[in-house]
DNA sequence: CCTTGACTTGAATCGCGCTTCAAGTCGCAG
DNA sequence: CTGCGACTTGAAGCGCGATTCAAGTCAAGG
């Protein structure tokens, strides 16, 4: 256990983020570095898990500034609980989503219209429910 | 039918989309105008479906780039045809992103940790498969 | 001690997806 | 014909999420 720190390096390595955006995250205030090796950042290797969950809510769509707020929660905090209730929401709307493109794209790569725009089913997928306007 | 086709402000108002944006998209060869009324674009009412499917894949995380290839596809296309099939795998994974993140956000809202980092059932959510790296 | 080479910093740059802006052009009502 | 106002253009700007760069600093090894 004497050398539980982890080197930037490593943590880069690990975590498959590169240095750069590790520093980067660190000015935005979503880690930390448990301390310094000379200059050299040393991370806890739990920084890990907290960068996976970083790298997962970043491809779930949350910006960078959300993610520090969310880390950052406590319990009493309702305010954002409410805020994380509303996300959890629209995800639901994104899974939706993600889900009939994905199934449109699988029919369009079988279909044989001339352009995909003119394929009917493709179309079909798409009925977005971005502005009625009924006229 | 006369009045078959819509004016730019009219397709904006419709489609939800700044007609800047659709100038863009223009540029970028995802739309074309029908012609022109002095300098104003007009536009066939299909293309209103047209930008359904776009922002629709804009909002499933394509490129614009991407976006463009696939309208053009025809179905000799078998290169965009793998693409397409690659692209619906990386939804199915997007998909179970979403899922998990979505589960762990209800948790999150719920439950008593301090912090969410310390609390092992959200973490728990997020056992990214990012980079294995064994040992 | 002096080199090596991996790190450090802040600032600049990039790519994407638009939006905004200044300046110009048109159709149409009066 | 005149003026209004909604459009046109190309170019510049913006916000985000990093990456890249130049210049500096440090620990360890020869």
């Amino acid at each position: 256990m004497t050398e539980a720190l982890l080197d930037i390096a490593e943590v880069a390595g690990r975590s498959g983020l590169a240095p750069s955006a590790l520093r980067f995250y660190e000015k935005k205030g979503l880690i930390a570095p448990a301390g310094r090796n000379g200059l050299r950042r040393t991370y806890r290797p739990d920084v890990l898990d907290r960068l996976a969950l970083i790298s997962c809510a970043r491809t779930a769509g949350f910006t960078v500034a959300e993610i520090g707020r969310f880390l950052v929660a406590t319990p009493g905090d309702t305010d954002l609980r409410a805020r994380m209730a509303v996300k959890a929401r629209e995800l639901e709307e994104d899974i939706a989503r993600l889900t009939r493109m994905r199934d449109g794209l699988r029919h369009a790569a079988a279909c044989a219209h001339e352009t995909l725009v003119e394929c009917p089913d493709f179309k079909r997928a798409f009925a977005a429910p971005a502005q009625p306007v009924p006229r």
